[in-house]
DNA sequence: GGTGTTCAGTGAAACGATTCAATGGCTGAT
DNA sequence: ATCAGCCATTGAATCGTTTCACTGAACACC
């Protein structure tokens, strides 16, 4: 093969040989000077830093994981990497991976199954040092598989279903109980729920927070629609709305809680489009609080997460994977409902069948 | 060392060498199953998956990378993981690399040049297949360092200044422009620009642009204020609305153009937090459309860029480069301006010294 | 002078895959 | 019967690093 290079590219890659014969030591004490310096002598360690510059060498990191047994990375699995909540986990994830000098290998598994299956596969190939993943819909097989090769998991923004695992999670049930109370004391007697038809138990979670909200307060839940959007994004948020106003006024809901901020944005979108006063026709909650939420056409209430902070705990309890002494937790955080314009309609309007 | 495993845990990791014994083959059958599938007589084939599956051998990428010389990742290095455009334009360059087998080390540079430079030797280290990076200002002789090992590196949202590399960016000076004339146009005559001081060519070729605008239409530039805060994010587009707010009435700005949207929607939130009205008493331009500016509490104007495109083309010119016959390409696309409610005022209002 | 202890430095033996020249068996042509 | 040609298969050599048992040299101590 050794398809031929061209001329300029010919000192490629000087492996830890070539800088040992350049200074004149043998192949250890390279290594050592890159892995242990203060055990060499200060004359050879000189030597060798100048044949390492001068032949421009870089370490072969496969061929030291591949001697060492252990892999400098980490992989994180999102399900949208274009939604704001995913990237703010993200840099949580990426400054204790840092400190750790560890990299992060970020997937996008596009809340699709094979997309995930396929990332993981690569991730265990890669050997990396643990997964942190927001699973899809049904917690693949392949993360027991993982796991059972020795490969820690940390499940993040879900919680863990046994105690045989980490998880970094919030309550999703409070979440959405928060909202739900939140609109039915504002007197909004007609609520819809957009969340997602994949069946995702975050989601689940969040809808019976409402359920159980609306249960309690007003004794039957007949008024309480739902919608299940393919996806949770902006552009399916807004489908959700147009058949939000399409119903007849009688029965159309006065007051929307979203399972995510894209939907709820998309949502605002087109009611504004159409002419929907909001919060005043219609009021809208929404999920995650990411920071374009309170930037929004009107500003979003929406259910806060401590986003970033969740990135960290999850990257920390994976590191602590590493150690004898771990012992699994699960942690769950408690989301806070912050009340901004979309959902501070005037009570009068807001209230009941509308007066009349 | 090999620190004891936990019982459960014993079957680390089968090494094919153990998928040969169990099927009763040798090594390098094992591999052509893996590699050449159709090379291998149907039985042989057969007991070695079976081995395979029953020993849950997972190929080591380290190991098939030392021998074989070449990696199957690629690196991707931004600006801002948080900011949408990035990771729009991360979403076009992983369709393009999964279509081709490779996965993505997305990595998040924080315009810091320090970080920037730690993520680079960490991907060289990689042997990463190829490096596509938003560089920070100065472009980096990490880069040149690369390349001259033979990492091919394609510039992503920046042009290359010489023919010896590839690049994918957009015409920032048309772009400057097309703000600048759109609110010249409606008769604004005091403008600021709110850019940046990392001394990043992108955003300075958007101030030339503006300049340009201004210079022909006005004869004189002194009313065209410039901001330019650390970095470019929502958090100080509002610092420095602040700032703008705080001005005389009669020499404050009556319309903003942004060297991104970030900055754009924190101008528009600091100004709708203190009254000020948008577009009638302060226009607003953004700049890359990203989907939340359309969604933004005043729509914004903003100029488009096709984000996910950049990142496939870039992606695509990186494999290319792998051919023998590739040459150099400097891509460069035409921005458009999406004209929305952020900069409508109304003539009169905006026109001139405040008509009195 | 012998003995013991440090300290630097050495180099062969892994790690787990891929590659490639060599082997052996078979078919069909001569 | 022989041989060329083909195919599936083999296994040793290799990639670039780390590790570790070992060698000398220097020094201190009795």
């Amino acid at each position: 093969m050794n398809r031929p290079r061209r001329p300029e590219e010919t000192a490629l890659s000087a492996s830890i040989r070539d800088v040992a014969r350049r200074a004149g030591v043998s192949l250890g004490t390279v290594s050592n000077v890159l892995n242990r310096p203060d055990q060499v002598g200060a004359d050879s360690r000189e030597r060798v830093l100048a044949a390492i510059a001068e032949l421009r060498f870089v370490r072969n990191e496969s061929a030291r994981q591949l001697r060492a047994g252990t892999s400098r990375t980490l992989g994180l699995v999102v399900l949208d990497i274009a939604n704001p909540f995913f990237t703010d986990v993200a840099r949580g994830v990426e400054d204790v991976a840092n400190d750790a000098g560890l990299a992060v290998i970020l997937c996008n598994s596009d809340d699709r199954p094979t997309k995930e299956s396929a990332y993981l596969d690569l991730l265990a190939e890669q050997r990396v040092q643990g997964v942190l993943i927001t699973p899809t819909a049904d917690l693949s097989t392949h993360l027991e598989s993982l796991r059972r090769r020795g490969i820690p998991v940390v499940l993040v923004d879900r919680r863990a279903t046994g105690p045989g695992q980490c998880s970094v999670a919030v309550d999703d049930v409070l979440g959405g109980r928060l909202a739900a109370d939140h609109l039915i004391q504002r007197g909004h007697r007609r609520i819809a729920f957009v969340g997602g038809s994949s069946g995702l138990p975050q989601i689940q979670e969040r809808y019976t927070g409402v359920v159980a909200a609306v249960r309690e307060q007003w004794g039957a839940e007949e008024s309480l629609t739902v919608f299940a959007p393919e996806v949770l994004t902006v552009a399916t948020g807004r489908e959700a709305a147009a058949q939000i106003i399409g119903m007849p006024a009688a029965v159309r809901p006065t007051a929307v809680i979203c399972a995510n901020d894209l939907l709820a944005l998309g949502v605002l979108q087109e009611m504004t489009r159409h002419g929907v006063r909001v919060p005043d026709e219609c009021s809208i909650v929404g999920y995650d609080d990411i920071d374009f939420a309170a930037a929004a056409a009107v500003p979003l209430t929406s259910v806060r997460k401590p986003r970033q902070e969740m990135g960290r705990r999850a990257a920390q309890l994976l590191l602590d994977e590493a150690s004898d002494e771990h012992v699994h937790e699960q942690i769950v955080y408690e989301p806070v409902l912050v009340v901004r314009e979309s959902s501070m309609a005037r009570r009068s309007t807001a209230r009941g069948e509308r007066t009349a």
